[in-house]
RNA sequence: GCAAGAGUGGCGGAAUUGGCAGACGCACUGGACUCAAAAUCCAGCGGGCUCAACACCCGUGCGGGUUCGACUCCCGCCUCUUGCACCA
């Protein structure tokens, strides 16, 4: 039968809560290790068995590092605002505050019952009012903020100096709004009219294939300068200790490339085209130049008799999606402009064209056209009969274009050469020449672009700004915020590109107090990103008034690297995890918080499957409720099924037979202590263990010790069953050794480690005694298994002491009957001794 | 196409300054206990050869290489997963 899994686990989930074992400690001679998961969001359908594994994961270093004297944070919170929960509002027609609440509870109640040692005094709620007033109040430090690029740092707006030609409040005013590091633009964007919201181009893809329509629309938008970080952001990377992908997924993210902006006068015309390009060394064999269809020069150059042909072909473009213009388009289509545009280099004229394999928003959206040396430009040039010159050798550029460095040719004018210098050379070399000559200069371009940061929904944080009708405007002050959510009658899309705020005519029409003008408040909501950017800083502080956290517990918590783990998945790789280092740098910069970065390690936790190795979804019929697991099994069995499924990080299917192997284990643990009657076990004895014992105890420590550490769960689980194996057997069951096992089971199976120490006569919590500590002497072993080798095949084995010298291991080598036979009528020609390990005797 | 990561028994997985491949668990087989079953306990469990033991041979995706010795290091492939994808 089972040990009574039920009872105790509920008992001392009661317990703890009533005794606070959790709590924070804040004690000062202590060091602190803050332990972080990704807050969950509060969907409907509650908590899935994928949520326990991360989960799990920092409760057991969380516990760990609190028995080893650590203040430990290990909070937990819900990222509360986003579209799942209005359209469960909208379904059920109950508000989504009430929507919220209910399944926050419904949270909280299944992550209670998996017995998590988070400190629930500390849980933030992101569409809490007293969280918005905070969110609000960093919005508006990144909105009252400018980049200076001199210091390479972001400073408050006042400290804009203003150019002095500039009198009128109004240009004062745009001056400053221009370089905003929250700021409005008219871009086209991904609007999607059933959900009646922009979306990022990252979440179009998940509604898509939930079946709505995405279009792209130009609107008017917020946006966070986050390209005023890309540097940063990409050089920072190296001081983190994440995980390699991630780090290279940011890397390409913001997709840092080194090249030169070119200047190409239009002929006949006063416009000029700038194009960047990567390989300024191959300017003279620029034969043609692309335009992208939104670029702003089309129609100034467009001439009279193609006009119609290059309308046609843009508005074509505009209705394709993006899908079509990238993924589906291998073939390449353009139209010419009729205009030319002259290369600075050679002086000659060269076609202007518009096509969509040219992107409006990387670069300046054209380039010059190098076919010889680029792909793409090969292949258009090829379908349209354009020149194709070759200037880098050596190669032929009859079947493709020549892509890789080389040596450069043909390419020299009046005043430059470049002939004969490596591609290195001749991008240093032109590059002078372009600043030289003003046609150009060295430039860095990246591939981040600036975070579209407003949303049309209703369940979001409101964005503080009002605007004046005489165009003024200005941003809430602090005694001002939160500023909350009005209540409305009907939050459903209006079919209009203003979210539902605007329906509520008292909320958004008001005479400002504070100035007594009229005043419109902005209608859209920040993203579901805002809330998650900082809540671990909330966390140190959360019933903080004056501040988001007192700059004392700040500091604490935050230390010198910032939080020290933080667990979740790899889905996260780049949004959350950039728009948050982006959001804390800005903060940085202002002085508000005490590190670069938030996160020193990061650590994603893999999927778990289903049953039949696939992903688990309500289709598929494959999904496990932990509910229904922790009712049959128990909360410890889930937790330790979890950490012993495989390794953290890797993708892996559950098994409902390997539940069973880790319940038999759970048994076996309790019969080690608990005899069938439910009375302490007789052969649980005052005395000291055996030297094979204590060193299977000091084995287990150590492993649980480094395993944690490494967050390799599953093979510390793996040694706790060794050490059960061995005590199992034995005769008599050494006290001692049996608590301090318990010890290092305790982080991983909370419950039954604190009710069998308790058994055991201790009074105090487990998990606030001290982890048991190494003795490495017992770890010594007198005697080692070696392996005997002839030609470097194992031929035998044998005892010896550990200490045994080189002489005395091959003697007792020689001395095997199996070695003996494989090196007759052979000559040994040399010996291989590894002190320890093994003895190989090359011989023929 | 580019980038990152992975490939080990029937299954999940262990093992890295190069030194006994398969720890631990599941499944399976046999035994003990039982009238019997379940549970529990004990033992076996990569493949080949062998009645069996000893001995021997093969074996970490494939093909090469370095080395006394390679799951581990190097070169070239194949497959899978994830991410990015006309980024000039």
């Amino acid at each position: 039968m089972h040990y009574p899994f039920s009872d105790i686990e509920k008992q001392w989930q009661d317990r703890w809560s009533s005794e606070h074992t959790y709590r924070s400690t804040e004690d000062p001679s202590k060091p602190k290790y803050y332990v972080l998961d990704m807050f969950p969001y509060p969907s409907g359908t509650g908590l899935h068995i994928g949520h326990p594994e991360g989960y799990t994961a920092t409760d057991i270093v969380s516990r760990f590092k609190r028995m080893c004297g650590y203040n430990v944070l290990h909070p937990m919170g819900f990222d509360a605002f986003g579209l799942p929960t209005e359209r469960q509002a909208m379904v059920e027609n109950i508000h989504p505050t009430v929507i919220t609440e209910r399944n926050v509870s419904t949270f909280m109640r299944q992550l209670q019952r998996i017995g998590f040692d988070f400190d629930w005094t500390r849980m933030v709620n992101t569409t809490d009012p007293e969280y918005m007033k905070w969110t609000q109040w960093m919005f508006l430090q990144i909105y009252n903020a400018w980049y200076d690029a001199d210091k390479n740092k972001a400073r408050p707006i006042s400290e804009l100096p203003i150019p002095e030609h500039l009198s009128d409040p109004l240009e004062i005013e745009r001056y400053r709004d221009e370089r905003r590091l929250a700021y409005i633009a008219h871009i086209p964007v991904n609007w999607c009219e059933a959900l009646g919201t922009v979306l990022a181009n990252e979440e179009v893809d998940e509604w898509v294939g939930k079946g709505y329509t995405v279009e792209r629309r130009p609107m008017r938008q917020w946006m966070m300068r986050i390209t005023a970080y890309a540097q940063r952001l990409l050089d920072d990377l190296q001081t983190l200790d994440w995980p390699a992908s991630t780090v290279e997924m940011q890397r390409n993210w913001i997709g840092r490339s080194e090249g030169a902006e070119i200047r190409f006068p239009v002929a006949d015309h006063d416009a000029v085209i700038t194009a960047f390009t990567t390989r300024p060394d191959t300017v003279f064999g620029a034969t043609y130049m692309v335009l992208a269809p939104e670029h702003p020069l089309v129609d100034r150059i467009t001439t009279e008799e193609q006009h119609i042909t290059v309308v046609e072909y843009r508005n074509a473009a505009a209705l394709k999606s993006d899908l079509e213009r990238t993924e589906l388009a291998k073939v390449k289509t353009g139209v010419p402009t009729g205009a030319y545009a002259v290369n600075p280099a050679t002086g000659e004229r060269i076609p202007i064209w518009v096509a969509d394999y040219v992107l409006a928003h990387y670069g300046t959206g054209a380039i010059m056209a190098v076919p010889g040396h680029d792909q793409r430009d090969y292949d258009f040039a090829r379908k349209y009969s354009l020149p194709i010159v070759q200037v880098v050798g050596p190669g032929s550029i009859d079947d493709h274009a020549l892509t890789e460095p080389g040596t450069a040719m043909n390419s020299e004018n009046a005043s430059v050469s470049l002939n004969g210098l490596s591609t290195d050379e001749a991008k240093r070399t032109i590059s002078n020449w372009l600043e030289a000559t003003g046609t150009g200069r060295a430039r860095i371009q990246f591939k981040l672009r600036d975070w579209l940061f407003s949303r049309q929904r209703y369940w979001g944080e409101p964005i503080p700004i009002l605007f004046f009708d005489d165009g003024t405007k200005r941003s809430l002050d602090l005694d001002e915020l939160p500023l909350v959510l009005p209540e409305v009658e009907d939050f459903n899309p209006k079919g209009t590109v203003e979210s539902a705020l605007s329906t509520v005519d008292s909320w958004v029409n008001f005479t400002d107090p504070k100035t007594g003008k009229h005043a419109r408040l902005e209608t859209n909501t920040m993203p579901q990103w805002a809330g998650s950017c900082w809540y671990f800083l909330r966390y140190c502080d959360p019933e903080n008034t004056d501040r988001f956290a007192s700059t004392e517990r700040e500091r604490f918590w935050m230390g010198d690297s910032g939080v020290d783990l933080y667990i979740g998945g790899a889905e996260h790789a780049v949004l959350h995890l950039m728009y948050a280092r982006f959001w804390h740098k800005v903060l940085f910069d202002l002085g508000h918080v005490s590190t670069a970065e938030p996160v020193k390690r990061l650590f994603h936790q893999g999927l778990i499957l289903g049953e039949d190795g696939r992903k688990m979804s309500k289709s598929l019929g494959n999904v496990l409720n932990p509910d229904e697991v922790i009712d049959q099994v128990g909360a410890d069995a889930l937790r330790l099924y979890e950490m012993f499924l495989g390794p953290l990080e890797a993708s892996k299917p559950w098994n409902t037979k390997g539940v069973e192997g880790i319940t038999r284990f759970l048994d076996r643990v309790w019969r080690l202590v608990v005899a069938d009657d439910g009375s302490l076990r007789t052969d649980l004895q005052d005395v000291a263990p055996t030297p094979e014992q204590d060193r299977v105890l000091h084995a287990t420590i150590k492993k649980t010790r480094e395993d944690i550490d490494a967050l390799s769960m599953n093979t510390a689980i793996a040694q706790f069953m060794i050490f059960v194996n061995e005590f199992t057997g034995a005769e008599v069951r050494p006290k001692s050794a049996i608590e301090r096992f318990l010890q290092c089971l305790a982080p991983f199976a909370p419950h039954i480690a604190e009710e069998l120490w308790h058994r055991m006569g201790h009074t105090e919590s487990i998990h606030l005694s001290a982890f048991p500590e190494v003795d490495e002497t017992k770890l010594v072993q007198n005697e080692v298994e070696i392996v005997l080798q002839v030609n470097s095949k194992i031929r035998g084995k044998a005892v010896v002491p550990v200490n045994a010298d080189q002489a005395a291991m091959e003697a007792i080598a020689l001395a095997d009957a199996t070695v003996q036979k494989h090196l007759e009528g052979l000559t040994i020609r040399k010996k291989i001794v590894v002190p320890g390990k093994l003895v190989n005797f090359i011989a023929n």
